[in-house]
RNA sequence: AGCGGGGUGGGGUAGUUAGGAAAUCCCGACGGGCUCAUAACCCGUAGAUCGAUGGUUCAAAUCCAUUCCCCGCUACCA
């Protein structure tokens, strides 16, 4: 019998509209692979559904004045317009508050409760008298015990670092009310993990088909020790714990939400009328999970712990599939910091098409990758509509503007028989990967494909041939159109859209049915009609400089009273003085700095550093013997350009938007020059036509900052 | 500085888990072909001592050690 597959995505939370970033790690994934598996004959179902409890929902809602539940309707929906927008299609995408989930929830609970895998604690948490309710670690705030800030929050302090408990704070404050919090003792059920552990650790010894990035960090987790883990939180806004004297509390998310995977598979069959069908699924099925690499715990040991707890024959993961991130242009995506994209920005620039395909091909599946808008134009460009956009098209308008329609006569040449034979090899191997997830591999040998096809095309030459040899040129048409046929429904997973267009111009139906079903039915074809199939991408940033460099003066040098490592400096940049933090202490004796010319990056985001101010940020070289600051004779205040191109920008500059310029010394025939990047090209810095200067010299390639 | 991930032709990458003859593919450069097609496609050429050093081995991009550099997160980075 047919495996049954269900495929799932980590559940989104409900508080953002998805980014790049998470599309690529997980969800794009999850659709390649669910279209491939319908594509190809099996019985699967994709389901996902957004996380809608936990304390960011509060805060936010708390933050914009409106009710938890006003808040995850707008982003559920909003999540599920999303995807939809890039043709991710989920057959059910469920919510966690939904009644069904509660019920499911609190069922598994009993049912671990009384097989003695759940345990009450006592724990010490800060309940506010006030507010009459136990607060979140983070909404207790108070004075750092390391370094003294006396915003810290009850989880961190945004100074130092420190990861606290809230009872660590010097006078603590309820960050709602003001008052002092008493810690007081609560009750708490205890996931106990510990007794999973052992069984954990075989059962992940021998999932061989994993990636080693799953099964190497699980194992390592499991070495250090699995400890009992809280399911519980004195909350409002979650799932009720069904015990007396917790009427107070709710379940934890990451134990409520893991469970959503199945609720969400009881909903969905509901709909389709068959109630049990998920069990089919669960049961006697295929299970794989798609997510970034910071869920890989929670599905690789939570998960499979709760579920073997819980037993009822409902089997663990078959694969667990942890990505690593997408980064944009060699940075974290990030909506508060305003890198990279979300997914209604991007759509302003590119097609889904087109999206999905650059995505797919950079999928981050054993490294991190970088999404940039150049390599996305380049590709998409050369090889999705170049190479097979153009293979359809010349193809199909070929056969149309001839007139000629392509049939096999009975003959077969050797050419034409090597093109088959490779053809179905490489289609071959392409199965071979998919199943086993590896996306960018296939698709690599899609392009492959391509390739061949346009050659073959090529060398058949049916422009000479139609006059020649009409039935052998009909006949290369046709075992082009079957290359056709190939290409596009390799492709059809990770590019939808676009190859149904395709293959609705020249075929009676739909891509409807199985791989075997639609090539068999390929005798003939139908040729409608052809047009370009993808439309190439013009994506041009003017580059410009928006770095305000000037030749600086230092006046006064010190050291930092609070740090070991910095200095503070006084600066001239002519007209004005500022003030400087600089990690040069290492380096440099104070006294050696006064009077020297230096460059400041005058346009930096002031920052505080261990209580001091900083104004900007002086160049310098970094290499294997340490720095070297950067200096040159010209006036103080004057400008430095990167080569022809001035500072043009007004606004102030976050320290890693320096990364972007990519800033670091190139010694060519023995000179060494500064050099950064503005657009594509690598120029040289300068003051009024001046190279700079590097004290002391540096190491080739440093990289300064 | 701590943790994690990497250094492979001009740029981007595959190959490293199980060491083995000529190191993959895409872009770019150069030369050629074709004219069906989206100035596209196809063929060919050049270009890499696989970051460095040392070791194991008949054999190392691949294993071991040391080291340098880069990136991400964190930070006494600014």
């Amino acid at each position: 019998m047919e495996d049954k597959i269900i495929i799932n995505c980590a559940l989104p939370y409900a508080n953002s509209t998805p980014h790049i970033g998470n599309i690529a790690g997980c969800y794009i994934e999850g659709d390649i692979y669910n279209r491939f598996t319908k594509l190809f004959g099996k019985n699967s179902v994709f389901i996902s559904g957004s996380d809608e409890y936990g304390t960011p929902t509060t805060i936010r809602a708390e933050k914009e004045n409106k009710t938890p539940k006003e808040i995850v309707d707008y982003y559920h929906a909003e999540q599920k317009r999303v995807f939809s927008s890039i043709d991710i299609e989920f057959d059910y995408f469920g919510r966690t508050t939904s009644e069904n989930h509660a019920k499911f929830v609190q069922e598994v609970y009993r049912d671990l409760k009384n097989k003695g895998y759940i345990g009450e604690r006592l724990m010490i948490s800060p309940f506010c008298p006030t507010c009459k309710k136990f607060l979140p670690d983070r909404y207790v705030t108070g004075t750092c015990p390391r370094c003294g800030n006396p915003t810290a929050r009850g989880d961190q302090c945004e100074e130092c670092g420190r990861n606290n408990d809230p009872q660590d704070l010097l006078e603590p404050k309820c960050s709602i009310s003001g008052d002092t919090p008493e810690f007081l003792e609560t009750r708490h059920m205890f996931l106990l993990l510990g007794k999973f552990q052992d069984f954990l650790k075989e059962w992940i010894e021998s999932q061989n088909s994993w990636r080693p990035n799953v099964r190497s960090f699980s194992l390592s987790f499991i070495e250090s020790g699995l400890k009992e883990r809280a399911i519980t939180r004195d909350i409002e806004w979650g799932v009720p714990v069904p015990e007396p004297g917790y009427e107070g509390k709710r379940f934890y998310v990451w134990f409520e939400a893991l469970l959503g995977y199945i609720s969400n598979a009881q909903e969905y069959s509901s709909q389709a009328g068959n109630p049990e069908l998920w069990q089919d699924f669960y049961k006697n099925g295929k299970s794989y999970y798609f997510m970034g690499k910071d869920n890989i715990f929670f599905h690789s040991i939570m998960l499979p712990a709760i579920l073997k707890g819980y037993g009822h024959e409902i089997k663990l993961p078959t694969r667990i599939n942890g990505n690593e991130y997408l980064r944009f242009a060699g940075k974290k995506f990030s909506k508060s910091k305003g890198i990279g994209y979300n997914v209604n920005e991007i759509l302003q620039i590119v097609d889904k098409d087109s999206l999905r395909y650059y995505i797919s091909s950079i999928l981050p599946e054993s490294s991190d990758s970088d999404f940039t808008l150049q390599e996305m134009v380049g590709k998409v460009n050369g090889e999705l509509a170049d190479k097979y956009g153009n293979y359809a098209n010349r193809v199909l308008a070929f056969c149309l503007k001839k007139d000629i329609i392509p049939e096999e006569d009975g003959i077969i040449d050797e050419e034409d028989a090597r093109v088959i034979k490779m053809s179905e090899s490489n289609f071959e191997e392409y199965l071979k990967l998919m199943e086993n997830l590896e996306f960018r591999k296939a698709l690599s040998l899609w392009l492959e494909l391509v390739s061949y096809s346009n050659s073959y095309f090529n060398r058949s030459q049916p422009w000479k041939l139609i006059a020649t040899d009409r039935s052998a040129c009909s006949r290369k048409l046709h075992i082009s159109l079957r290359l056709l046929d190939y290409c596009t429904l390799m492709l059809h997973p990770f590019v939808p859209s676009g190859t149904s267009r395709i293959w609705e111009s020249y075929h009676e139906g739909a891509i409807m049915g199985t791989f075997d079903e639609l090539i068999a039915g390929n005798e003939k074809f139908t040729i409608k009609s052809s047009e370009i199939p993808f439309k190439k991408l013009e994506v041009q940033e003017e580059p410009k400089n928006g770095l305000n460099l000037k030749v600086g003066k230092i006046l006064e040098a010190g050291y930092h009273p609070g740090a070991d490592s910095l200095l503070l400096l006084k600066v001239s940049l002519g007209e004005r003085n500022i003030k400087l933090v600089a990690g040069l202490r290492k380096y440099y004796d104070p006294d050696a700095l006064v009077g020297r010319k230096i460059i400041v990056v005058e346009n930096l985001k002031w920052a505080k550093i261990r209580g001091e101010e900083s104004q900007g940020m002086l160049l310098a070289a970094q290499d294997s013997m340490g720095a070297h600051i950067i200096t040159t004779n010209e006036e103080e205040g004057s400008s430095v350009k990167i080569g022809e191109y001035e500072y043009d920008g007004e606004q102030k500059i976050e320290i890693d938007d320096l990364k972007a310029y990519d800033l670091r010394v190139d010694i060519k025939d023995g000179h060494s020059e500064i050099t950064g990047l503005i657009g594509r090209n690598r120029l040289s810095l300068n003051v009024n036509n001046k190279g700079l200067l590097i004290d002391g010299g540096a190491q080739d390639k440093s990289t300064v900052r």
